[in-house]
DNA sequence: TATGAATGAGCGTTCATTCAT
DNA sequence: TATGAATGAACGCTCATTCAT
């Protein structure tokens, strides 16, 4: 992750740097979002001098796109742990998701609504994004057509529907917590369980 | 709308003015979002000179609010369209939903996220937000709880955790058109419609 | 010479700012080098902000673009008053070159050199130089290859060669001037003009 | 050479230490300029941390200083091995003068220009200068007016002029290669001897 | 009412220089 | 002697905002 372009004899405390770095910056990229932060209070807030940041970051850009990676990183370690559960795949996603978007920590969404809005102005922001978000949906997908589910014998684009779906309304979460911060996971869990079911069987001909 | 702190002798004209500068700047915000877009280019687009746009509104900012309370109130438009429709209450909120997040051009998507985003920094447009996303759960409750819905009987709370997880998986589709713009309609129309079919009915108990 | 990227209502006013502008950069220049002198300094000395300059000029660059044609067209209008003059080719050339070289102020040397110094580096800036040195030999060219001249039956490269040693040991003066400030014009006369002569005639065959 | 302001127990390793960073800077600066070149580049390609550098030099202006000392001794060696040459002083001069101005590779020439911007500017180089151009003037005086010379009866006034005029038209042929690059030195030569035998003979009172 | 000339603070970035080790 | 981490002032440039007209 540490950029490749400067040498840094001491890769010990490199690391640290960047880790200074890149948490002063997150922490400005939520309270401001990634414009409203300037190089200046990223440097403030992570105790080093503006210049000394571009020892290791080659831009402000670059120091985004890091973030973003590793934003992304950590989504991930999501699902690396979720083949590991037992077999009541519903719960398992709905856990996985609810966390992730609704109990996690308001600044963490903030971050997230950064990043898909910087998404729309910044193509190779956008496409770290959709990398990570084809990744996902590949790992559930495995999930979903593997022995035990009861999907397995679905058509592509059926699974694919369900998958996106799921996905929508998970990360549709991100934006109720939002605009009704008030709302509680219980609440929530009422209709999201019955809603995670119906998308993880065989849909019902009579209805 | 037009800004109270200034005098304007000739109120139809300043209102044509207003509106003029909104309309610009809408459009350069869709284009740009709101930070791409600069006063030189909204006055450029309005036909009026960047100074006179400060005797309508007293900063970039106040355009931006005014045209997220303008967009919020358009929103509405869509539910207050709602009830003249006849009595399939799914198709109705699947029609709009998916006209408004997944149809739409994707300026606007980028707008709404941009207005989110802000909505994280900027409590005035929070407030705004929230309270449009009040009113538009009020006017669905009302909806399910009509005289013809299967849903009147439902507890409180129930019956929010229905609405919040009906806007959660429609706001969602703003999400994934961004990072999978190829997802078309009709593929997610598919899990989608049993999905709000669960919603909008009874769940069952045998589940 | 107006940067034609903005529009300027006021044409009298934008000429009279670039001038200003184009005034101050150049004395600026002048005594720090293209480089060593910083747009605030300029600013200050044209008695206007940083800011305000870029209405007129889109870069530094632009601006050293801009001092570099002036002055080209300017050394120009030198040869262009050459042809009205008498016969005497010799004292015509003589004095023009000295004149230009070697007693004009030590400001216009300066500048010069700083000109050539950046055509080092600066590639446009070369092209901008090479471009008015060609448009000057061929005047030359064009003088000695007129009716009145001796040296009208010369072959290209004789040709050739003349006009460069014509013009090398003029702007070589410009160096002298600057490593021996004290050294006068009658003093280089005294060798110039037999110097002239000779280049100026045909070769005598004897020596 | 080794600057005074600074303790070297060793120094010897000190005098080789301050050789590597000239050679490096003077190799930089010729590819670079004297601005374009920086300390990180130097020191990097001196084989030398960039913080040891100061300790053998006050600043990047001093090195430049030193550069341009070194290369001013370097010139004069040119003129020192002239007296061992045969009689022919026409010939002798031309080809140190063009060999120097004409020949070099454009990075010499280039630096060349660069010294002399600097002067410019810099009164500390323009003595440096001044004070090289004097001495070499007063070598070729040497020369000229030496046993075997046809120009040792000369008024001083004259020899000064001609002298001037012979260091005139070889820089200038610096300037020449910069803006006409494919100027060959064949063709120079075609003019360029008989002005040099013009400017090494007693002028003919018959012109 | 309307203009656009003008400002100036702030932007991201560079780089000569210092200093603890 | 030697390092390179760290600084901070300055750079060229942008842009929301003001104000004389």
């Amino acid at each position: 992750m540490i950029t490749k372009t400067k040498k840094h004899p001491d890769p010990t405390l490199a690391q640290a740097r960047c880790k200074q770095v890149l948490t002063a910056a997150a922490d400005c990229f939520r309270r401001k979002g990634f414009h409203g932060a300037g190089m200046a209070e990223i440097s403030r807030t992570a105790g080093m001098s503006a210049g000394h940041i571009y020892n290791y970051f080659d831009s402000k850009e670059a120091i985004i796109e890091c973030i973003i990676e590793k934003d992304m990183e950590e989504m991930f370690s999501i699902f690396e742990n979720l083949e590991d559960k037992p077999n009541d795949i519903v719960t398992v996603l709905l856990d996985a998701g609810v966390q992730r978007h609704l109990e996690s920590v308001p600044e963490v969404s903030m971050l997230d609504l950064e990043m898909m809005a910087e998404a729309g102005r910044n193509p190779k922001v956008a496409a770290l994004l959709c990398q990570a978000d084809l990744k996902a949906r590949q790992r559930i997908r495995q999930l979903l057509t593997s022995e035990r589910s009861l999907l397995k014998a679905l058509s592509e684009q059926e699974l694919d529907s369900r998958i996106n779906v799921i996905f929508s309304v998970m990360s549709g979460l991100l934006l109720r917590k939002l605009l009704q911060p008030e709302l509680s996971k219980e609440t929530v869990l009422i209709a999201l369980t019955p809603v995670m079911k119906t998308l993880l069987m065989p849909f019902e001909q009579s209805r």
